[in-house]
DNA sequence: GTCATTGCAAACCTTTTGCACGAAT
DNA sequence: ATTCGTGCAAAAGGTTTGCAATGAC
């Protein structure tokens, strides 16, 4: 299943004529395999010692390439750098405005967004991404928080 | 009405104890009354015939200020910068990805999303961000292209 | 053999920070 | 008077780029 995902997305490279190489094929099998939501960084140390002179403009320019190709998604968390995710299934994600925790929502109901917004804009819909913010169970037990109006208590502001 | 959402996110200053300084209530200004999804610079520039030694970096602060209030709310478009939009009034974006346009949506359907991501991720949640990605109508009509099905002609990868 | 891709390091550019001055409460 | 905010310049940090060498097709 998860080799069928990579499978299938290696033959994208080729359907593009993009050369499949050993980096390309590496970090793309951590993208199917890791659901982690990894920055660059993160792929980068994971794969170093598979590949000792890997560079990470290399990762960057293949995740460039797949995020353009729709292969893979970027994603934002809060923290400096982009996250990302292997889109191999539609979902969504909700972070974490505490701890920049990102999870997966497989949610089918919003294929209706795309047709609302084609008829609302004019536009010319290729696909969408939803981001949902809240607080995940873990960092609600840690800051004692079970509702909303307690959260102003929280100062997740510029002084962080 | 303009001048009602700017009362009311000044009132929301004094109500955190921030104080209301020019710079903040001019930028505050220009956010309410330009829907044009400004950069920090373009900001900036707008802005500095009126207050002579503004900084880059009050605009900074100011915005990071303001998101995290929840007065304004940051946007991508694919360059290299963060955009900003005052959020007065709940909507989405849709974003070209071609120019980088972005039009706002006004669709309120989208209030069930919250609940059914805090049902399915055990997250406390507080917002959600949604961006459609598509080709707007100039861009459409300037690469004559009106179905997705030609999309594949567009080289909207790596090589832009 | 050709041409895309890689690795390396330097360059880039947006954003942040430190500090002294000035202003709001 | 005190504390917060601003401006300036320098620094930081993520990302991109130029170029020679390498490797996929």
């Amino acid at each position: 299943m998860a080799e069928d995902m990579l499978t299938q997305a290696l033959q994208q490279l080729k359907d593009h004529k993009i050369r499949v190489t050993p980096q390309r094929q590496i970090i793309l099998t951590y993208l199917v395999t890791h659901h982690n939501h990894p920055s660059v960084e993160t792929i980068y140390q994971a794969l170093e010692s598979q590949l000792p002179n890997l560079s990470l403009a290399t990762v960057y320019n293949t995740l460039k390439l797949f995020v353009d190709l729709g292969i893979v998604i970027e994603l934002q968390n809060g923290d400096a750098g982009t996250h990302y995710d292997f889109f191999g299934r539609p979902h969504y994600h909700v972070v974490c405005e505490n701890c920049g925790k990102i999870t997966d929502v497989f949610e089918p109901d919003l294929s209706g967004i795309d047709t609302t917004a084609a008829r609302l804009s004019g536009y010319l819909v290729t696909g969408h991404n939803m981001e949902v913010y809240g607080l995940c169970p873990e960092c609600q037990a840690k800051l004692g928080i079970h509702h909303k109006s307690e959260l102003q208590r929280l100062n997740l502001s510029h002084t962080e």
